[in-house]
DNA sequence: GCGTGTTAATTAACCGATTACGTAACCCTT
DNA sequence: AAGGGTTACGTAATCGGTTAATTAACACGC
């Protein structure tokens, strides 16, 4: 069990210096001979030196590694993010926990207590809920990206879209195509939504705005499942066996969207034609279905880099110039809205 | 920066004990009075103690820390396998660093220097391949899981599935349903094939076996990208441009697989009745694609149980009973070979 | 020859846990 | 009451690094 590994003790005793000495050497600081640099530096080679991340997180207090939490590496749009972020870091010279809570409060909060006991430097939270209130016993920076619900921390960012916005975009976008009866379909809103952070907000404000009457037989909400492909395409089929008919959706979520297209071509409808369909995210499943699914491209490669380059500051000792970062979204016509 | 958390000694000091007295009583180890613990465990509940893990590791030799490396998280069939690992792994106490190799060499040997560095008590290589062969200045357990290539350790263990029955299978499976004229369609042909793992080999044999001539303009391979699905895509659209026929696609891969009916249907191709088509995986494209595209469960999760309980096993010292684990696989056929 | 400054290197404390070893107190037995 | 065993702790070393404080050697100017 016992990997004996090369220490500074030993390349010391080799060289006949002191680890004083050797740690200088390694770490390009205080002054020495070249001489000496060389012959520490020939024999750490040829021992095969590797420094003891444990020793000196342990001395420094600081373990050069930031957790990032997700609900679901699976998904294309937070993985995309994850490993955005997770190579910045490793750029900045941290190293990354990847974390999958599955949005289960109870798993974010034992890893928060691991990852403290851990002594990481920063936590990144992506594109999840925080419900309960979790105090941490150390002020470590937290960033949010496309994340709701706070720590309760003193150095804390948000990143993200402006969600309100998003849908609002997508139901107006939907209208200008001439849509007239714009059903709105959601497998995650009683988790998702919070009084500040209403990812549907925006469809109807935009309904409101326009005077359209607001009709509750289109408004299709399920429970947020890990088939919320298959559970968008029940939402669609029980509204129209209901007899309740739309010229267009507003899906919050490409997998939403790509199951709402997939029911109404069973149904023999042409998406695009009959039916305008918008999705949410530009992740794979709207590039992969046919036909192609329009979208809102929510960048989150802008969301990483901001987010990280707050982290950074944070770690810096630095105050982030801004507590909350908007990033820029943009719709992205396909073939489920232009037709063809 | 110094971010003072609370240490045994604060500890031992209010309780007016020592630091092993603490240590003993939050471990459950050693003899010590109701009382004390009582007083101990009051006082670290109070200020909100946290065991440092770096101190820990550093006296113990032992990181509780398991790396799992993976070229492509965002790829729906490792992110299963990873996730499915690092579940087991926590449930035995062992944290795991996921880390996303994109099947870049030099980026893999960039992880595993830091790793051992960081002092992992265990490395998981899942899914991808490893050229180079790598020598780690300590000697470690490896598991690979669905992975080729060797890391030189004197502990390591091999589980998978038996790849050349698997293309085997799907041939089969494809000239069973009448089809005459199967292609083979691969986008990772020259990354994942070694002498001994040879993906497409079943194929292979399956004609050779039954005395069917090798036609090789239906053997369609491209390299492997990111798209595999447009490149899959693609290598249809050249192969038919070029007036060669087939009836039947063996896709190694579902992404291939998805890739290939999109093509075919663009090209008013009816999937399942002219031409039959079996992927590989089981994974999302699959079951997200209309028709529902035929393949292949390759058992990602009794994978990562066997991986998990043989590196357990070599943690705990003791010699792994197989060197080599195959796990079964199982066609699934769907719409794209049954044709409705 | 003497003070001053610079360079090269050493010594030893320190980070926060675990643990081998030592010891005092206490109980029980004969 | 002496001896043996157990319980309940304390002392101090240890893991492998970093670093403040210190020293020794040497060069330089006057």
């Amino acid at each position: 069990m016992a990997k004996r590994t090369v220490s500074i003790y030993d390349i010391a005793k080799l060289a006949g210096v002191s680890t004083a000495t050797v740690s200088n050497v390694l770490n390009n600081k205080g002054s020495y001979s070249e001489k000496t640099r060389d012959l520490v530096m020939r024999i750490a080679r040829e021992q095969g030196y590797v420094a003891n991340f444990a020793a000196k997180s342990l001395r420094e207090a600081s373990t050069k590694t930031i957790a990032l939490l997700t609900p679901d590496v699976s998904n294309d749009f937070f993985s995309t993010l994850v490993l955005k972020a997770e190579g910045l870091l490793r750029a900045a010279g941290y190293t990354s926990y990847i974390c999958n809570t599955a949005n289960d409060d109870e798993r974010e909060a034992e890893y928060l207590r691991s990852l403290i006991s851990k002594q990481v430097d920063g936590i990144v939270l992506i594109g999840g809920v925080t419900r309960d209130r979790i105090q941490l016993p150390v002020d470590v920076p937290v960033v949010h990206i496309d994340h709701m619900g706070a720590l309760g921390m003193s150095r804390e960012v948000y990143v993200g879209n402006d969600m309100p916005q998003v849908s609002y975009d997508m139901t107006a976008a939907l209208f200008a195509h001439g849509c007239e009866h714009v059903a709105l379909v959601s497998v995650s809103a009683s988790l998702y939504r919070t009084a500040e952070h209403d990812q549907a907000a925006g469809y109807y404000r935009y309904l409101e705005e326009q005077g359209i009457r607001l009709d509750k037989n289109l408004v299709l909400e399920g429970p947020h499942r890990q088939t919320s492909l298959i559970e968008a395409a029940q939402l669609v089929d029980e509204c129209l066996d209901a007899g309740y008919a739309f010229d267009g959706v507003v899906a919050l979520g490409d997998r939403v969207a790509l199951g709402v297209v997939n029911a109404l071509k069973a149904r023999g409808v042409t998406v695009g034609r009959d039916v305008r369909v918008i999705g949410m995210d530009d992740s794979i499943y709207s590039r992969i279905s046919s036909p192609a699914i329009s979208t809102v491209r929510r960048n989150t490669g802008q969301m990483a880099e901001r987010g990280v380059e707050a982290l950074l500051a944070m770690l810096q000792g630095n105050v982030p110039a801004q507590k909350s970062i908007v990033v820029p979204h943009e719709v992205i016509e396909r073939a489920t809205t232009l037709g063809e």
